[in-house]
RNA sequence: GCCGACGUAGCUCAGUGGUAGAGCAGCUGUUUCGUAAACAGCAGGUCGAGGGUUCGAAUCCCCCCGUCGGCUCCA
């Protein structure tokens, strides 16, 4: 485990200068730092292949904070291989193998693994050997490639098609495209975490692999700190603060769908209540409720039926095929199509908070992340094609605007055509896409470019956000379509009096309200800022006798629109504040007979930050001023919506 | 759906073929207390469901459900 030093990854001879120099070594030193992991995950499989003979190599990449290997083993890994397949690995290390490069033409190669298939057989079952690496070998000889999606990590070299590279460590050779470190003895400090089943090439029709998951890091100290982070990550789950906190449940009898309970039901409904006012109030929209089971005929017509069929609840009425429904944007067609438009009335911007149902798949849901119930802040957009750069700057906007609020980072992701799904015209398809773009560079807002990621129907820009424990979501999305105008043969009226086709345009800024609350949660780990928070100040008497003026203070508080509970159990002041610290609420007001005798209140923070006695009024001053989020007034009392 | 793991009290977990346990939470009583856990007692379980093996199953086998980690999918 010894890696050498504090700092074996640093390129000798690199010269740190000011400003640049500190770039360029902080790059170079994550480029050795991936090379490590390449390279540990080749240990891994020298390791595998001396623990398992006949084993059968897929793809070893490096991926964030580590690596994994996919192969196929005879027999099957639990969790317990791990610690024997880590001491073998860490005799490779020790016995400081070099990694040899050898180069040779694919033809070569794929004699090569043939011929090893061959050695192995000799003493093993006489089957094929590496199948996975010829297969790579002969993609590559054929169409110059290994990629089969534009995600796919590629093991070979693409810009040398000629020939390949094999690398040898100790008996271990491995089809790859390196680099590596020089000698196994440079391996760090690595840990491997889980095994998991993967389909060969991302493909579900192919063999499944086992994959093995490992983190590599330069040296112990490092390993050990992300090993806690993941420790504390955990601690942040949605799932597990969800429950501490009382927010939701979950029941056999409805996989996949949340109950909000009390309190995440206040969560909820405020974080409704503000969307609404952002899009209502300020934005435009209007604000409409449709029904959630339609006849089959809709879903054919709006072509989801045909390629979503099987992700959707259906059932049966009166000999008509109903379906709930997975998405607003054909009852929102409808809405439309209603009435007769006039150029004038565009653009017409729908909201629309209502239940939505998917059919996932059993395996994937995954508590408020993966539903099968969920509501969306949806709304579509009718558009005059000249005004489709305009809105989607709005959208722009607004996203910064909302996720700036909450302090969430984000990345945004273009989305372009996939030449083998795609409804319409190319150059429709193109046109749409340099209105996504032009809106993105104009916004100065850095994305990442999607190539064939897009919706059947249209291009579109999705924000990614970041769980406690690293994984991305999807939330806001702005998808362009011309298919469903189309479909449901929407018009309007245009200035020259003939009949134009809309533009539709379908947005999202929290996504569903499940993902965005599930990342809230982790985001504030429980500590909700004081206008989200379920309960948002606790009054502790400390005795019985202030009981009585405790439960005026609630009142008062309660009066302007403050969630406020009151705790008088006879229980010690400590044990409540605990209570209160534990449950993260932002305000516990302490009354004992100094305050009574000020008509005040002693206030701590949850922050354990002690403000001491301080005047009811302007302790209800203070937290009008906190209520007032953004600019927006935001507190139940003055929305009026009859919250809290 | 596929691969793997798991499912024992509200929560965290122990219990590997022989009478179901602990801590915390809960309830009851005592304590009236000044900023992160007072003390004592009590109660709490068809061991996820169903089937099988066995004199006997939480424990072994089968099947189903759910959860978790991935894969696939994600309008």
């Amino acid at each position: 485990m010894e890696a050498g030093g504090s700092s074996p990854f640093l390129p000798t001879g690199s010269l740190v200068l000011a400003g640049r120099g500190i770039f360029d070594l902080e790059r170079c030193r994550m480029a050795d730092l991936e090379t490590m992991r390449h390279s540990t995950a080749h240990v891994m499989a020298a390791a595998v292949m001396r623990l398992y003979p006949g084993t059968k190599l897929g793809v070893g990449p490096t991926i964030e904070n580590g690596f994994y290997y996919d192969m196929d083993v005879p027999g099957r890994f639990t969790p317990e291989d791990l610690p024997s397949i880590e001491e073998e690995m860490r005799r490779i290390v020790e016995e400081r193998h070099e990694f040899d490069r050898e180069e040779m033409t694919i033809s070569d190669a794929i004699e090569r693994f043939r011929e090893v298939s061959i050695a192995d057989a000799i003493d093993r079952f006489r089957e094929q050997g590496q199948d996975y690496k010829v297969e790579l070998l002969s993609d590559l000889r054929d169409r110059g490639t290994t990629r089969v999606t534009s995600r796919e990590d590629v093991d070979v070299d693409p810009g040398n098609v000629e020939t390949a590279s094999l690398y040898h460590t100790g008996e271990f050779v491995d089809l790859c495209r390196g680099p590596h470190v020089t000698n196994s003895g440079e391996i760090g400090a690595f840990k491997l975490l889980s095994v998991a089943g993967a389909y060969w090439r991302g493909d579900s029709s192919r063999p499944q692999l086992q994959r093995i998951y490992g983190t590599a890091w330069a040296t112990q100290e490092e390993l050990d700190r992300h090993l806690w982070q993941l420790e504390e990550a955990e601690k942040r789950d949605h799932r597990r603060i969800g429950r501490d906190l009382g927010l939701l449940m979950f029941h056999p009898w409805a996989p996949g769908a949340a109950f909000w309970l009390p309190k995440g039901t206040v969560i909820y409904q405020t974080l409704s209540n503000f969307m609404r006012h952002m899009l209502v109030d300020e934005g435009g929209y209007v604000e409409v409720r449709s029904p959630l089971v339609f006849n089959k005929a809709l879903w054919e017509t709006s072509g989801h039926w045909e390629k979503f069929r099987e992700n959707m609840f259906t059932l049966e009425s009166e000999g008509q095929e109903m379906a709930l429904k997975p998405m607003n944007c054909p009852g929102h067609m409808l809405v439309y199509g209603s009435e007769l438009r006039s150029y004038r009335d565009l653009p017409l911007r729908i909201h629309d908070q209502s239940v939505l149902h998917r059919n996932e798949v059993s395996g994937t849901l995954s508590g408020l992340t993966r539903v099968r119930q969920l509501c969306q802040d949806d709304a579509h957009l009718f558009v005059r094609p000249d005004q489709i750069e305009e809105e989607i700057d709005a959208l722009l906007r607004l996203v910064g605007r909302v996720y700036g609020l909450f302090g969430l980072g984000y990345e945004m992701e273009l989305s372009t055509r996939n030449p083998q799904s795609y409804l319409g015209e190319v150059e429709t398809w193109e046109r749409a896409e340099a209105n996504l773009r032009n809106a993105l560079e104009s916004n100065n807002i850095p994305y990442r470019l999607q190539p064939g990621e897009a919706a059947f129907y249209g291009p579109k820009i999705d924000v990614h956000v970041t769980d406690a424990i690293g994984r991305k979501w999807q939330c806001a999305t702005i998808q362009l379509d011309y298919q469903l105008p189309e479909r449901f043969d929407l018009t309007y009226v245009g200035e020259d009096s003939q009949r134009h086709r809309p533009v539709v345009i379908h947005r999202a800024i929290f996504g569903s309200f499940e993902r965005f609350i599930a990342i809230l949660i982790e985001h504030f780990a429980g500590a909700f800022p004081f206008w989200l928070a379920p309960v948002q100040a606790v009054v502790l008497p400390i005795a019985d006798r202030h009981a009585p003026y405790a439960e005026q203070v609630v009142q008062r508080l309660r009066a302007k629109g403050f969630r406020v509970e009151l705790d008088a159990r006879r229980e010690n002041l400590n044990h409540k504040i605990r209570e209160a610290q534990v449950q993260k609420v932002p305000y516990m007001l302490v009354v004992g007979d100094r305050e009574i005798e000020a008509d005040a209140a002693a206030v701590r923070q949850r922050t354990g930050e002690n403000l001491g006695a301080i005047g009811v009024d302007d302790i209800i001053q203070r937290f009008e001023e906190e209520a007032n989020i953004g600019g927006e007034r935001n507190s139940p009392s003055a929305s009026g919506s009859g919250l809290g």
